[in-house]
DNA sequence: CGACGTGTTGATTCCTGTCAATACTCGTGG
DNA sequence: CCACGAGTATTGACAGGAATCAACACGTCG
């Protein structure tokens, strides 16, 4: 069961962690002060499941802080993450009240949520509103179809070390081209990892076992990594380029 | 090289046929008007290039016949398409002057194009195309992640035979419940499939075989296919429901 | 210290990819 | 109308990578 955090509740939008990066990033004040009125904050221990597939969802929202998988699950057990949501990043569809897949909290999570249907209707009157969700869902897109690739084309081990230095981009911050070594700590486990890239555990264990031998990696604990070269495991994922096109 | 066909060229909007589901399906008269003034057709032949990865692309468009694939190319040459547009579906993005993927026309293609700026202030002035735009954002992301449990999770078997039910959804047209025959026309070959699937042509027509082996489907020719057995081919798409989540 | 969850490693199997040969389609031209 | 040929599709033999099944180690917490 979700609780509602008596910390947060009444958190202003300005002072806000997302708020340059979140769905409402182009919001003026008075905007802001709309969205604040329909607001309120949940928060999720590790391993809750947000909504299930299929269930109604009567709110939208944006990830303040944690880090939730949406994911997909066959009858015959198969499960496949087609997301990982990571703080700024929006759940829900407007226009929709159910789930079309699992939301699970993945490491204490924070949500600031709005009532779905006050959402639609302030999304129909609020362009800025509108356009940044939609540059996100651009955005979304783009990373969707960058992830055929990889489930489709790659091999294991190019499949973990990609992961591995997308965690490492988002979350090492400091990481740049003159800090050869970043050290990261992995929000998933070897399972979630496995669930993400479309393999076993044992497999990915594998392939972290294999770039740890070859001295692209270091391994501490159960969530550390150091990434101790960045150019190879940019070579162990099959990356074409560095950083893409530009615009 | 494309042509402008003038067979097309001053074709009016009011008569389009992806009028109805098109970027433009919620726009009145008047912006509808506003469209027209900056869109232009543009025709491919089967097997043309549009664009490549990190080229320059000026417009942004709607397919009006014909269908097209984004595929991107890893250095090594794998290849994975990542997405198939079929009439009123949008192609470019706003925002982005430089492709993200190849677009190639796989069958003959007729697209609606608009100046890529002159639709971003447009998009910029007119709710109503932002929010079509927004939805078949989101229709697409959906789609994208649906794929993902695809690529990821599902036996070579299990993938042809979805890819043959989502062909036949789409282009049967006729297909229902009482109908339990219903022949397609494949719009691409063996090799697309498989480039599509992430499975090597051999893979894809030794499952196509095999199904037509379990007579759930009949071949004729090289792009007829007859389901024979919807249901069958359901499950040996590994459906779980048929139909998906109500609203 | 002991136990359970998590992670690692090993042996084996099986699916799909690879390489290779053959058959089929369909358009072209004799 | 049929023969030809290039592209496309099917089929076969074999190899390889990841899944599966199964122990075992680690480390975190009671």
């Amino acid at each position: 069961m979700a609780f509602q955090d008596p910390s947060l509740a009444h958190e202003a939008c300005g002072s806000c962690p997302i708020r340059a990066r979140a769905v409402c990033a182009r919001c003026d004040e008075d905007e802001l002060g709309r969205l604040e009125r329909i607001k309120s904050y949940r928060s999720y221990a590790a391993g809750q499941t947000i909504v299930s597939a299929g269930e109604r969802m009567e709110f939208v929202g944006s990830v303040v802080s944690g880090v939730a998988a949406l994911s997909h699950t066959m009858e015959d057990g198969r499960r496949q993450m087609v997301g990982l949501l990571l703080p700024s990043d929006f759940a829900g569809r407007p226009g929709r009240s159910r789930a079309a897949y699992d939301v699970i909290a993945i490491a204490d999570l924070v949500l600031c949520c709005f009532r779905r249907r006050a959402f639609e209707d302030l999304l129909a009157a609020t362009p800025n509103l509108a356009r940044r969700l939609l540059d996100m869902a651009l955005d979304e897109l783009d990373a969707a179809r960058e992830w055929h690739l990889l489930l489709g084309r790659k091999t294991a081990r190019e499949k973990v070390a990609s992961l591995l230095r997308i965690i490492a981009r988002r979350g090492g911050g400091a990481a740049g081209p003159g800090r050869p070594a970043t050290t990261i700590d992995l929000p998933l486990t070897r399972e979630q990892m496995a669930d993400y890239l479309a393999l076993t555990l044992e497999t990915v264990s594998r392939q972290i076992t294999g770039l740890r031998r070859d001295r692209l990696i270091a391994v501490t604990g159960r969530r550390g990594v150091t990434v101790l070269d960045m150019a190879g495991l940019a070579q162990a994922a099959g990356e074409e380029r560095e950083g893409g096109y530009p615009v």
